[in-house]
DNA sequence: TCCGAAATAGACAGACCTGTCTGTTTTGAT
DNA sequence: ATCAAAACAGACAGGTCTGTCTATTTCGGA
């Protein structure tokens, strides 16, 4: 008789046991946050034992931990090919493009980093590094656009272009894409003037 | 023999027991996130009964709520206050000196009103139709200052502001205070050109 | 076919959570 | 001084949480 297959465990069932858990963990904590799903609610949608869990990752902040690493490196991945389309001196504005595409996902919520930094209060949390990491590299790519943008004050421009990426993905998520291609609009101005 | 007061509870300590309490939970849930904080830490620190608690706000989630309505009626009224010392056609980017004072204060971690759309996902939640009621507000203020700047597309730049005010209070909480002062920068931009 | 590694199933401990309920003490107004 | 409302103290129920542990099953390679 075939393995039972749950809907709930339909997308990655018959998967390596660690990447079904963490693909459920992933899906769960982005929609209902770290603190609210527990470790019984991944394992069922997961069809995964705790034991595997335990093994694989060690501990439940391990896993926000490895939640929050993929999700990071899924951005920068999706934002380093986009970038090989764009030639340089449009990257800083058309990276808002980006933007509002992301925004516009179906079941968007905000930004995972975001949230784990409301979510999670100690700030030695291992999935805080994560974030702080990856802030840096968001900063170093303002900076590399800013300057391939030719503005005055490359410096000011990419820290107010953080602002605004920042801004759109919170704000998008209270009220929808508009917030997103205000920002857009917003960074085409600063950037032409 | 005079009632013992605890070291946690002093700062409050002889206030109606709803102030009490109303003044620890929003300590706490501001600095700790709401789902981190359980009502027993609350009635300990506030030096308060459980019957208490459940007489005056009648379940955690109305608690929780009414210390979002507090930091919103707060943040209104600050607001209110600071509009009248600022002449109208400046006000628009004078609002965002308001905004680093803010990100400057001790203990500042970033908005309420964003934490609680990170935690609580049920967006039928009583403490989330006060954040939306609140943005709704804080639209109109943007709206009102853009017309009183004459700036030629008051719509748009009223939506960029409120962006850019999202995301200096959100990126101020992961890099300080400079997040804020590159939003004002960004703010002089777009309401000059 | 057999063996070992990996996965499963699930009981269990110990802690914490919200909310209810009972009984006692305090307090303020008459 | 008396009485009623309010607050306190804390047990309790019923649930959830993370993490550990034991025992069983599955499965691929020699």
């Amino acid at each position: 008789m075939p393995k039972k297959i749950s809907a709930t465990e339909s997308i990655t069932a018959g998967a390596p046991v660690r990447e079904r858990l963490l693909d459920t963990a992933d899906r769960l904590f982005y929609r209902e946050g770290v603190r609210a799903v527990g470790i019984d609610r991944v394992l069922a949608e997961a069809g995964a034992a705790k034991a595997s869990l335990y093994a694989h990752f060690g501990s439940k902040d391990d896993l926000v931990a490895a939640h929050v690493e993929r999700r990071a490196a899924a951005a920068r991945g999706q934002i380093e090919a986009w970038q090989l389309k764009v030639p340089p001196a449009e990257r800083a504005l058309r990276f808002f493009d980006w933007v509002v595409e992301w925004t516009r996902t179906e079941g968007y919520r905000g930004c995972p980093l975001q949230h784990i930094v409301a979510e999670v209060c100690d700030p030695q949390h291992p999935a805080r590094t994560i974030v702080a990491a990856q802030r840096a590299w968001m900063q170093g790519k303002f900076l590399e656009w800013s300057k391939a943008a030719r503005v005055a004050d490359p410096r000011a421009v990419a820290g107010a272009l953080y602002v605004l990426f920042d801004g759109a993905v919170v704000a998008s998520e209270h009220d929808g894409v508009r917030r997103a291609r205000e920002a857009r609009w917003a960074a085409e101005r600063l950037l032409a003037g």
